[in-house]
DNA sequence: CCAGCGCATGAAAGCGCATTCATTTGTTTC
DNA sequence: GAAACAAATGAATGCGCTTTCATGCGCTGG
């Protein structure tokens, strides 16, 4: 293994000069920054991480921690931290949670001391708990918001109401709501906008699972409420509802409306295509990077992004059925 | 920030015999290693990653390089790679090469100092270059065979023949394959195995992005051939292929049957539900891990695990039409 | 009862690098 | 032309930990 001292050794400078001239470039006279690369191309030198970081404090490292890879959702966010934080020069630890609140909780902790900072998508813990972890070391939410904390987070409110406004129009009096994780802040913010919808009357029909097999058990729930439509949480109930429905012989969008949130790759391979909130899951991950660097730097401390989602009409809502 | 030193002076002990408390309890007598648990709790102690990867060499990091985690299926062995590392105690450094064999190499070039060992998920890059990374770390490939290699495959041949024997019990004569990346391993395995057929007429139709998009564009060109049935490179293809397919005013599988191969969950969302060669992916992400450990162990040097696949029949395939 | 052994322990030596500090060299100003 | 200053450099220090190495201790066996 050669290290900074060969480089140095080789092309005739101390290992401070070696370090700068690749560190700090402008630091270091052109001729010795060039005998020094020289040298690392010769000898095929890798700066050894650990030391730099135990050195510098700094490992270069980022860590993101979400609830199932398996979930094309966070799959995409994953995607975007990954472009980002490689944009910024770091490198992407990722642990998977299973949904699971107290595993979360646990990778937090481990993964903390090694990393610079922490991106939490969509975590299931308690806002004292996520108080905590901020207080460990630089902290981004994701589709979660705890005052004081950066975050980026998506616009709910607007997404519902945009739903609602499509489904009113299309003659729909009632909606059902399949909700998603019981601990799930966006949940929470999509019941909120429910409760202030005026003209058209809301059915909660519980938490589930936000996979597909949620939407299969869900489904019947929802059809039970009399409503003409269905909002689900996440696509990927929303797919399961339809999946269920249509098995039940009803038709889509005849008979019910189904709209989704997120709009997955999934939604577009159905039959009928799914009218869906479109969210920007891939941006918010790159965000999310560029905010921790912010966190880190101490600008931007507690800056909250909340961006904008747009409705994505499609074939699985149509008008109202004549009663 | 709580250091080693700060934990051995609360509990009395030196530094040595509090660091071996932590990593080698037996080494040290009941009590004082009492006291150093005590005293880490006291001071809520976390070790600094960095400093124990550089005394020791040993950073408890694994990277997983891979195409495309926003892909489903491998997004399904991120999650085992996943599972597996943090049974083993490690973390996972993960990045996302979008697909391109340049950014593969870069990658793994950039990880490979700051992790013990490293898991290549269907590498784009020639057999020479992943040599090459092999030299310079720890590897264990996943969905690729390179010889001497440590890997995890699934049995493409098998799965293929399955597949075959199945449509041609159904009476099919002829059978399209709509291939995926050029670069891609099992692809060839696959084509490999098609090219054995005997008792099936086999047309090929060329290398495809291994995405839904792809399937669509795929579609025409295999119902050109004048096949009966369609057997994909992946299930996204197959959903795009059956997708263009019933737009086209063809029915599934009356007048064409697809397979595909992977059994993601969507494969499952859409109508007809799609037969396919099911591979136990998340399982291949687990096995990884600990081929990984063992390679480091110098045990199993280059082993080779193949894992088997099974047809799942669904509702894509049916009888041949009766010409 | 003492040589000899093993075990628990502490002192100390780095791991490879970044960084501070003092020094040298080259440049500017009056 | 000398004083004052800036830039470039190297020696040395230490980041927090693991790991030899040497020491001292309580044992066993002859």
């Amino acid at each position: 293994m050669t290290t900074l001292r060969d480089v140095a050794r080789a092309a005739g400078v101390s290992a401070a000069t070696a370090s700068r001239a690749l560190s700090a470039p402008d630091s270091v006279s052109p001729a010795k920054r060039q005998r020094v690369e020289d040298a690392v191309a010769d000898l095929g030198y890798q700066p050894n991480r650990s030391a730099q970081a135990l050195a510098s404090g700094r490992h270069q490292h980022f860590g993101l921690v979400l609830p199932d890879l398996a979930n094309p959702s966070f799959a995409a966010i994953a995607k975007g931290v990954q472009e980002g934080a490689r944009r910024d020069g770091y490198a992407v630890l990722v642990a998977d949670t299973d949904e699971d609140p107290r595993a979360e909780r646990a990778m937090v902790r481990d993964l903390q001391p090694s990393v610079e900072g922490l991106i939490l998508c969509s975590p299931r813990m308690t806002d004292d708990e996520i108080r905590e972890c901020a207080d460990s070391g630089p902290v981004v939410l994701v589709n979660r918001e705890v005052d004081e904390l950066a975050s980026v987070t998506f616009d709910s409110g607007s997404g519902v109401s945009q739903a609602l406004r499509h489904l009113r129009a299309l003659g729909h009096k009632s909606v059902a709501y399949v909700g998603g994780p019981a601990a799930s802040w966006s949940d929470a913010q999509r019941r909120l906008a429910l409760a202030d919808a005026s003209d058209i009357e809301v059915s909660d029909v519980g938490p589930h699972r936000p996979l597909y097999q949620g939407g299969v058990a869900a489904a019947d729930l929802a059809l039970a409420t009399g409503s003409t439509a269905i909002l689900c949480y996440n696509d990927l109930l929303a797919l399961g509802v339809s999946s269920r429905l249509r098995a039940r012989g009803l038709s889509i969008p005849t008979d019910v409306s189904v709209v989704g949130f997120d709009d997955i790759s999934a939604a577009t391979y159905v039959e009928p295509q799914l009218t869906t909130v479109a969210i920007p899951l891939t941006r918010a991950g790159q965000e999310a990077t560029s905010l921790l660097s912010q966190v880190r730097a101490g600008t931007a401390e507690h800056q909250q992004l909340r961006l904008p989602v747009d409705l994505v009409v499609r074939d699985s809502s149509g008008p109202a059925p004549i009663s």
